[in-house]
DNA sequence: CGTTATTATCGTACCACAATAGGCA
DNA sequence: GATGCCTATTGTGGTACGATAATAA
């Protein structure tokens, strides 16, 4: 039957939800993303076939199976599936609002089993690809759009071998517009809400036939800000990083102030090369042109939001990879058979499987608790603060608008 | 170049209450 | 050991506000 719903608890699920971080039936989806109009702007996507965890990012079309990033790495790019690299695979699109059964039909239209879901709980229906600042990658348009992507979705796009190419969907004026503009750069793509069946694709300015060929010409920048990032930084800046994770876990917590910013400033770089959006939070914001101070302001990552979970795995495989980039082994880095162990194959593999992960790596806030946050979405407020049932109360989370 | 003023950004306290954990009979 | 009841604790999100950093004058 599969895993069950994070939600119910009763039905399969079947999509996953980014920003709750749940596996959710589509009864439950439903539910739950008809909740507020901020509920309805969360992107979900179909859930790993494999690990049945993770969202999918690709369909495999030989094995039928939707799959994560992770279990897309192990089954087609890793070097033990040379036989399975050669599959075709399909980018898989998120969905916003409260799609029925048959749009999600039509945009996953591999998936044939999809069970009749009740409109009656919402009336907004599908809003495919509405950029959300903290769930937009792994975003796809239908393929029938030419697998439009958006913005933030670019840095992955070079880790999807075999699919399709990807065109950049850019929102109602042209990017030049944008990119003039200095309040609209400052805020990146946020506000542009792109809605599946709107007229999206005449006076763009942007050719449909715009391909990642012509990125840098449009945006005076790397495909990938990952990369840059971490060459400005250089690795030294990752081998601080790495001696502040210890630093961070309380081996060093008698560092004064002044070297524990001058340490968080070496890292900080080589550390948001991933995290550019996830970084400041609720006010987080995709800075696609870093003007000055904001692009500084996007390096510095609070190592607060480094957790454990992914520091330690993260920083055991990034130990292994970082050897090859070098050339030398770093001080911190054991000097010993084990150290020898790995060809230059294996190493490469290493260090292109830690940028995979390093890409995906989200330092979003965990939701444990799924009905809680349920619950806390549909809480009445004042001023931010939960009142008392029945107290009067300024911002009603169930109505499309607050009144102040 | 140093000082002051302004602006931008970050981190966190606050709130109510359902969910959860733990203890006890 | 299983069950039910009770109490204490936890976790959730939007806003305000102080602290800090960056920039401009």
């Amino acid at each position: 039957m599969g895993p069950l719903c994070d939600f119910c608890g009763e039905q399969r699920s079947m999509v996953y939800c980014r920003s709750d971080s749940a596996c959710l039936c589509l009864s439950c989806d439903r539910n739950v993303h008809s909740a507020n109009a901020l509920s309805k702007r969360h992107l979900r996507t179909l859930l790993c076939d494999r690990c049945n965890s993770q969202p999918a990012i690709v369909r495999c079309i030989e094995e039928n199976a939707s799959l994560c990033q992770n279990c897309n790495w192990n089954g087609h790019n890793a070097p033990t599936a040379a036989p399975t690299s050669a599959h075709k695979r399909q980018t898989i699109n998120c969905y916003s609002g409260c799609p029925s059964a048959a749009e999600l039909s039509r945009i996953w239209s591999f998936v044939l089993d999809f069970p009749p879901i009740d409109d009656s709980s919402c009336e907004q229906g599908l809003g495919l690809m509405s950029i959300d600042e903290d769930n937009a990658s792994n975003c796809w348009d239908p393929p029938e759009k030419s697998n439009k992507v958006n913005l933030q979705g670019l840095s992955r796009l070079s880790e999807l071998e075999n699919v399709d190419k990807v065109n950049i969907l850019i929102g109602s004026s042209s990017i030049s517009d944008r990119m003039a503009d200095p309040k609209l750069c400052s805020s990146g793509i946020k506000g542009l809400d792109i809605r599946d069946g709107d007229d999206i694709y005449e006076g763009f300015g942007v050719d449909d036939d715009l391909n990642f060929d012509n990125y840098e010409e449009l945006f005076g920048a790397t495909q990938d800000y990952s990369e840059q990032l971490l060459d400005d930084a250089g690795i030294d800046g990752l081998y601080t990083m790495k001696n502040m994770s210890s630093a961070a876990d309380g081996d060093c917590q008698g560092d004064s102030i002044a070297e524990a910013k001058a340490k968080q400033g070496a890292c900080s770089s080589a550390m948001s090369a991933d995290s550019l959006k996830s970084n400041q939070g609720a006010t987080s914001e995709p800075s696609l042109c870093f003007p000055g101070r904001q692009a500084r302001r996007s390096l510095s990552l609070s190592l607060s939001g480094l957790t454990a979970e992914s520091s330690a795995g993260d920083f055991q495989e990034f130990e292994m990879s970082s050897m090859p980039v070098t050339g030398e082994p770093p001080p911190w880095c054991p000097t010993g058979p084990e150290s020898s162990m790995f060809t230059p194959t294996d190493r490469n593999s290493a260090v292109m499987r830690y940028k995979e992960k390093k890409k995906m790596r989200k330092f979003d806030k965990k939701i444990r608790y799924a009905s809680r946050k349920a619950r806390a979405d549909v809480r009445r407020r004042v001023k931010g603060r939960f009142v008392k049932a029945g107290e009067a109360y300024d911002y009603d989370p169930l109505s499309e608008t607050r009144s102040f």
